[in-house]
DNA sequence: CATGAATGAGTGTTCATTCAT
DNA sequence: GATGAATGAACACTCATTCAT
C-alpha cells in the first residue's frame, strides 16, 4: 500500500508512539521489548523501523513529547502577576493529576527523569525542560524583589528551583501512590507562595 | 558448622553491594551486567549467586540500603522545635550534596525512584521511605498548628509532602546538573519554613 | 500490446545492472542490499523486481556480463600466429588494468570467482569462461607442437591453463594492490611465451 | 565445568574453528550463520562467543590459519638453487591438491581472497601472504640475473609475481573443477622456469 | 506498470543463571 | 565453598520480497 500521504505517515508514527507509551508505562523502558511495541501497535517489526531507527529513538521521541507539552504550558503565562502565574502553573501541571490517564503519563515522565542520567540526548531534553521554567520563574522573582515583594537576600534562581521542586516532588509522590490528594497540596503551594511574598512586605513595613 | 563465619559472610555481602553500587552509579541498573558486578567485586559469578539469588535481589538490597540511611537520619530528630527539625533535616539531606561521592549516590537514588514503578518490592521500600518522613513531619506540623504557628486551614499531611517535595525536587535537579548550588537553595528552604510559620503568627496577632 | 517497448525494457534492465555493478564493486555482493541497488538506480523496489526475480538473479546476470566481454575478446583472435595471439590477449586483458575503472570491474570479477563456489549457476558461467579460452589456447599450443615450436612432452591443456593462470593470478594481485605495475608484468608474460617456444626451437635445432 | 587449563581452551578454540571451516567450505562465509557453526561445533551460542568475539573474528582467524601454513612452507626454502626452490614450492603448494581435503581447504582460500576486498584485516593478511613470497622470489631472480641466468631486462618483482600467479591461477582453476590434473600442470611450470633460465643462457652464448 | 510501505523470518550477539569440577 | 565455562532464551535490528493502491 504505497503512495501514502504525510497524514498517514504521521498517524502511523503516532500509532507506534502510543503503543510504545502504553508498553513503557506498563513495563518501563528496559523491560519493554521491541516485540512488545510491535505487537501493541499491531504492526510488523520492519514497519516500526521504517518510522524510528532504534528503540532509543522511540524513547527519545517520547521523552520529547512529554516535555513539549510542559513547555507549551509555560509559554502561556504572558505577563501576569507573580502569584497569579504560579497559581496558574500549579493548576495546569498538577490539576490533571487526578485523572487516571494523566497519572500514567506522569509515571512515564519519572522514568524519563531516570533515563536522562544515562542517555545524553534525553538529558538534554530534561535539562531544557528544567532550565526554561527556572529562568522564567527567576525573572518573575527578580521583578518581585525589585518591587520588594520577596526578600532581596534570596537568590532568584534558588527560589525558582524551589518552586520547580515543589512540582517535581509532588509528581514523584503521586507516581508512587496515586491516592495522594492533589487539592490539599495545591492549597499548601499557594500558601507557600503567598508566604514567600508577605514576609518581604512585613520587612518593608518595619523599615 | 560452616567454615566461614557470619562476619565473613556479611563482609562478602557488603563487598558485592559496594561493587554493585559502583557499577549501577556508573551505568544504571539495566546497562550493568552481572559480569560487571562480578568483575568489580573481584569474585566469581558463582560466589555472587551464593549471596544473592538474582540481579533484582541486589537492586532491591541496594534500594533498601539507600532508604535505611534516610530513615536513620529521621529518627535522630527527637523533640526539637519544628523550625529546628527542618533546618537540621535540610542540612543533613542536602548538605552533603556538594560532595562528588554523595552526588553519585543520589543519582543512584533517582534510578531507584524509577525502578519502584515497576518492581513492587522496590516500590514498597520507596513508599516506606516517603511515608515515614511524611508521618513524622505531619506530626510536627500538627503540633505547630496547635500552637498557632501554622495556619489551621492547611492539611498537615499536605504540608509534610510539600517539605519532602522540596528535598526530592532538589535532588532531581542536582542529579541532572551537579553545578546547581546547594547553599542558596538551603537558604530558600529555611525562608519558606519561616514564612510558613510567620503568617500564622501574624494572623494570631491580628486576632 | 505493452505500452513500453523492448528497447525501453532493455534500457531499464541495463540501468539496474549498472546500479548493481556500482554497488557490488563498492560493497561486495553480500554487503549490498536491494535497497542500495534500488537507490542507486533511482527506481522503486517493485520496479527492480519487475526486471529481475531475485538478488541472486542480478548477481548471476552480472557474472554473465563479466564473462561475455571476455569471450568476445577471445573470439577476435582469428588465425594469428601463437605468439601474436598471446601478446594480443595479454594487452587486451591486462592493458586496461591501469585504469581505475577497469580495476574496480576486476575486483567485482574476483568476487564472482568466489561466488561461483557456492552458486551453481555462477559456477557454470565461470567454468565456461575458463574452459573456452583453455580449449582455444590448447588448440593453439597443439598447432605449435605440430610445428615443433613447443615441446611435445607438455600437455596442451596444461600449457593453456598455465597461460590462463598468468592472467587470473595477476588480476588477483592487482585487486589486492592496485599499485602493482602492469607494464613489467606484460614484459614477463611475453618473455615466458617466447621462452616456451624457443626451447622447442632449440631442441629442433639440436635434432 | 570451570577451572579449565590452556590445553582445553586451545582444543575448544580449534573445535570451533574446525566447525566454522566445515561450514564455510560448504556454504561460504556469508551464507553460513552463527547457528550453523554453533550446531556443527556441538556447542551453545554463548560458548562460541566466549572464544571469539564476532563472526568476523572467526573469519579472520581462519584466513590467518590459511596463510600461516603457506608462510611456513616458504621459510623452509633455505638457500637452494633457484630452479630447485621453485620446483620445491610447486610440489609443496600444488602437490597436495590431488587430495580431497586439501581441495576443500583451497576453496576456502579462494573465499578469503574475495573477503580481503572488503575486510581490511583480511586484506592485510592476504597482502602479507603475497608480498613475502614475492620478495623472496624477487631476491632469487635478482641473484639469477647477476649470474646471467635470467634476462636482466625483466623486473625481478614482475618475474616473482608471474610465478606467484602461476600458483594462484591454478588454485582458482582447481577450485572450479577439481578434476583438473595437477601432474601435467606441474610439468609445465617446471618447463616455464627452465625456459626462463635458458634464453638468458642462450643470450649469453650469443654474446 | 510503477510504487514503496509493509512483512516477518532470520541475523549476530548478549547475559542472567547454572552446575560439574 | 568457590569457580568460571557453558547455556540458551531473548534481544534489537535487517532486508529480500510482496502486493494493495
Amino acid at each position: 500500500m504505497p503512495k501514502v500521504n504525510d497524514e498517514h505517515r504521521a498517524a502511523r508514527r503516532q500509532q507506534i508512539l502510543d503503543a510504545a507509551t502504553a508498553c513503557f508505562t506498563r513495563e518501563g523502558f528496559h523491560r519493554t521489548t521491541m516485540q512488545d511495541i510491535v505487537g501493541e501497535a499491531g504492526l510488523s517489526a520492519g514497519a516500526v523501523y521504517g518510522y524510528f531507527k532504534s528503540k532509543d529513538d522511540i524513547i527519545e521521541e517520547i521523552s520529547a513529547e512529554r516535555h513539549a507539552r510542559e513547555r507549551e504550558l509555560l509559554s502561556r503565562t504572558g505577563d501576569l502577576a507573580p502569584a497569579e502565574i504560579l497559581r496558574r502553573l500549579a493548576r495546569e501541571f498538577l490539576g490533571s493529576l487526578s485523572e487516571r490517564k494523566e497519572q500514567k503519563r506522569r509515571r512515564l515522565g519519572v522514568q524519563v527523569w531516570a533515563e536522562a542520567l544515562r542517555e545524553p540526548r534525553v538529558m538534554r531534553l530534561v535539562r531544557r525542560g528544567v532550565d526554561e521554567p527556572v529562568r522564567l520563574l527567576a525573572g518573575v522573582v527578580k521583578d518581585a524583589q525589585k518591587r520588594g515583594e520577596i526578600p532581596a537576600s534570596l537568590e532568584p534562581e534558588a527560589v525558582a528551583r524551589a518552586i520547580v521542586a515543589l512540582f517535581h516532588g509532588f509528581i514523584l509522590q503521586q507516581s508512587w501512590d496515586p491516592r495522594v490528594a492533589v487539592g490539599p497540596y495545591l492549597a499548601v503551594m499557594e500558601t507557600v507562595v503567598d508566604a514567600l511574598l508577605k514576609p518581604a512586605r512585613a520587612e518593608r513595613k518595619r523599615t
